[in-house]
DNA sequence: TTTTTTGCAAAAGGTTTGCAACACG
DNA sequence: CGTGTTGCAAACCTTTTGCAAAAAA
């Protein structure tokens, strides 16, 4: 029952015109449970037809407009994940096995280092991840 | 008198052959304040004639022999940075400004997070970049 | 002397740009 | 209708690879 995302609404909200790519992209997004490469995304829009080129300009368009937002995962390539839930990821670096996890503690925390800091007074995003291996490969 | 950093027994404890090449770029590294790309170190390195490729490579070992960490920016490319100190950093998403921090408390954290996690028992790294407006853009 | 590293040239891969056609509002 | 968006082709830039010469241990 709430299985059907308002697309369109959510184009709206970012100020973007909605255009049949755009809701491609965003569907694909939604569905996409970890960071996923430029390439990786263009895959899964083969079927559509959409260009390489519009998903680069999409892309960067929704991380302007904070739709998206870009995880380093230390691979030499940026990531992309849909920022609708905020949380942060724990990567293995010999499976590249995922983990996610949500913290509130870590909030707190930035609010502090704010605090301290002499040429900020504020954050608008953050990012946190971390790297290890996993039981499987430890 | 503590100004002269032993880069031969940096290579050595970090088991990678002392030649020139490695040493250039090790002193270019500890000078950097702030992270930087391939690029970027290449220009500083021009005087010493110094191969795009060789410190693209060499780059990679530092960074698996823990040398020098990656950093996201969140600009495309890939930074690194000595990792002879660990801390982080807030960036402005306007004008580029970098802050540096250090912070305790988010070593707690995340001792807290790895023994809530399924997958991971411990961890090896982590990144933690803040980005905002500073105050002369806010 | 054996092994690793370097430099060069070339290839590969990913991303961006220019422009005309098209779609949205 | 005007402006923003798309698709295509080409350009661009960064990074990687192969190989022979040079340097390290």
């Amino acid at each position: 029952m709430k299985k059907n995302i308002n697309f369109k609404k959510i184009l709206r909200s970012a100020k973007l015109k909605k255009t049949t790519p755009r809701i491609a992209i965003l569907k694909v997004l939604s569905k996409t449970k970890h960071p996923e490469t430029t390439q990786e995304i263009y895959k899964k829009l083969k079927k559509t037809g959409i260009d390489l080129t519009t998903l680069y300009r999409t892309l960067a368009s929704f991380e302007k407009s904070g739709l998206v937002r870009k995880v380093d995962l230390h691979k030499d390539t940026i990531y992309y994940e849909s920022n609708l839930s905020h949380h942060h990821h724990i990567i293995c670096t010999k499976c590249n096995k995922i983990e996610d996890f949500e913290n509130l503690e870590i909030e707190k925390v930035l609010k502090q280092i704010i605090k301290k800091s002499s040429k900020f007074k504020d954050i608008k995003n953050h990012s946190l991840e971390l790297f290890g291996f996993c039981r499987g490969c430890a």
